[in-house]
Parts: C-alpha cells; structure tokens; sequence
DNA sequence: GACTAAGTGGAACAGTCATTCCAGTAGAGT
DNA sequence: ACTCTACTGGAATGACTGTTCCACTTAGTC
C-alpha cells in the first residue's frame, strides 16, 4: 500500500511533493519539453519513483498542477461576475482568459483525455461562472439573445483555447480573436 | 532497400495500397479508435507490415489520407473564390469548412506534430485562397478591414477546427459560431 | 546517539507502438 | 507449366513510457 496519494508525514517528503508539483506546473508551460514523468523528476532533481507514489500516479500529478493554475482563473471570474456590472463581466474577463491560456497552453493540451477528477470539476465550475456572465450581458442588451448561455460558453472556451495554442504566439492574433469575438456576440443591429 | 514509397508494380501490390488508404481514411473520421499501424491493418485487411511497408512509414500514410481529403476542400475554395461575389465567397465557404472538419476532424488531430509534407502543402494553399477571399469581401466592405487578411485566416482556420472538435459534434455550436465569426467579421457599425 | 518507520531512486518490469526481418506466397512474363 | 522475384505478414526488434520493487538512506522521536 506504500503511501498512495495521501499527504506525506515527513517534512523532506512535503517539499519533495512541493517540487514534483512546480516542475510539473513549469513544464506545462513549455510545449516543446515532452512532460514525462522521467523529464518532471529530472526538473525537481527527484528519482521518476518519488514524483509517481508521492501523487499515487502521473495523472493525479497533473491533475494538481493543472487545478493549481485554473483554481484563481476561477476565483478572479467569480470575482469579476459579483463586483463588476453584468455586462462588463464578460469583456474584462475574455482577456484574462485568453492570455492565461496563452501563458499555460499545455495545460489545455493536457485537459483532453486524461481522467483528471479537479481539473473537470474547475473546468465545470468555470463553465457556469461564465454562463452567468453571458446570462447577465443578455439581460443587459450587451450579448445578443439567440445564442443559449451554455453554448455561448462552449463556444468562447473552445475558440479561446484555439487561439491560445497558436505558436508562435501572436498578440495580433489574439486582439483580432478579441475584436471579432466581442463584436460577434453583440445584439445584431 | 525493399520498395520503400515508390508505387507497387504488381496489382495486388497496388490493390492493398488503395486498401490501406481508404482504411486510414475511415479510422480519420473515427476519434474513437486508435489510429495505430495495426488498426489500419486490420481494418484494410493486411498485415501491419504491408500497410508501413507500401508507404514508407506511418507518417507518410497519413500524409497522403489527409491530403486525400483536403484536396477536394481546397479546390471547392478556388472555385468559389473564382466564381462567387467575393463578399458571399467567405459566408459561402465558411459552413463548409467547419462540416468537413466536423466530419473529420481527428485529420484535424493529426495535422500538429507530424511531418506530412503534402498536408502542410495544401494548408498552406488554403490559407492563401481564404485571404483572398478575405481582402475581397474586405474590399466589397462585407469584412472590417482592421484585421489583416493573414491574421483573419489563422482566426478563421483554428476556430473552425476546435468547434469542429467538440464531441459530441453540436450543431447548435455550430450554427452559434457561425453566426458569431460572421457577425464578429462585419465591418462595425 | 541510537532506533524505527517513512521515504528515496536506480533498476527491473509491463504495455504500447512503429519498424524491420525473413521464410513463405503468389503475380507476371515466358 | 515454370520460374523469378515482387510482395506478404507473423514474429522479432527497438524505442519510449508509466509503474513497481527493494536495498538503502534519513527524518523524527526517545
């Protein structure tokens, strides 16, 4: 049974999984690296063993690494929908989005295909924060009405993400997909 | 030396090179499985060996099924470019896209990462076709003229291809994106 | 300063996959 | 029909990766 997943008790073994999780967390930022357990152990100077049983496997470890950086993106949209007027919610956020995803584009290549029990429920979590931005941008005529809420937060997840992983990166990019996008969800004239 | 890529001199030869092509071609439209050399090989009927072998490799198989399938889309785009109004090329071209990525998009998985060299060919043909439908739609005031046909079309192209991607495939996405993309396109008000 | 159990990591293991080998098969020309 | 060789495909190979093993190390406690 060994240790599994649970916390370690030791302090060594506490920072050893600290920095099993900021190597994990730094090579997501870097698509060019292949993020192998034996690459992620490499990084934290740990053996590839120590780095799999403290997390109770590589997907857990992913896992963490990818809620740890989703966990504020949430938070700041569900600051952003309680403090700010519904309609602006969603062009202060949209930004955000995209250049978070632009810093951690691995992390959305990781997102697919991976039993990841966090990250899914963030991602879930995410989803209805955005919908009540879009609900409320609809009540306040910024957001045209003939999309659904829901699939106007698919539509802005996806599209995000893709244009998040061009690369080389471009910012020109990025303030079209902006443009475009926010004219585009617009009530029609 | 064997007969690496060159095309098979006997019948049968050039029978199961068909065999494996149209085999890959299938399992492009199928997320669910696979896509390994052996899969291929059952599917068409041959041994794993045969399929590799014919083709000079994996890469070079997928190479030539993907671009069996572009082909005919970059052809529909020069047609249309050629004998359309240049501001309805685009709104006619563009649902078409997004069904033929839908309706195959793990060709659209394999695009990144891989060297196919004819694939990349093709995308790169398309890419230029779209700007010209861009700059003339952009020239008959049908598109804001603040994006530069380049960045319009890497826009149009990876947007496309992750609502494609959704599964399971929506059309309500789908209609919601379009409406959006071509909205967002307009010269604004 | 020991003692003990938690923790480590190099090595072995297991699974997947593309590719190659080679003995056997079967087209194609005569 | 016969032969020659292009071609086939089951098996072996090699590369890669996540996981487990186990002899060894070390933190925490008395």
């Amino acid at each position: 049974m060994s240790t599994s997943s649970g916390t370690p008790r030791r302090a060594d073994a506490l920072r050893n999984r600290r920095l099993a999780l900021d190597a994990a967390t730094a090579l997501l930022a870097e698509p060019g690296t292949p993020l192998t357990v034996e690459t992620i152990a490499r990084r934290a100077g740990l053996g590839a063993a120590t780095v799999v049983r403290t997390f109770g496997g590589k997907d857990a470890l992913l896992d963490a690494a990818v809620s740890g950086l989703l966990a504020p993106v949430v938070q700041r949209a569900r600051d952003l929908l309680a403090g700010t007027e519904s309609g602006r919610a969603l062009d202060l956020f949209l930004p955000e989005l995209v250049a978070f995803q632009s810093a951690h584009h691995s992390a959305g290549d990781q997102l697919g295909g991976l039993n990841m029990p966090t990250t899914t429920a963030l991602r879930g979590d995410l989803a209805r924060v955005m919908e009540e931005m879009v609900e409320g941008a609809q009540r306040n005529g910024a957001v045209r009405t003939d999309v659904d809420p829901a699939v106007a937060t698919s539509l802005i997840g996806r599209t995000a993400l893709a244009i998040a992983r061009a690369r080389p990166p471009s910012q020109q990019l990025v303030d079209a997909y902006l443009t475009v996008l926010l004219q585009g969800l617009r009530p029609p004239a």
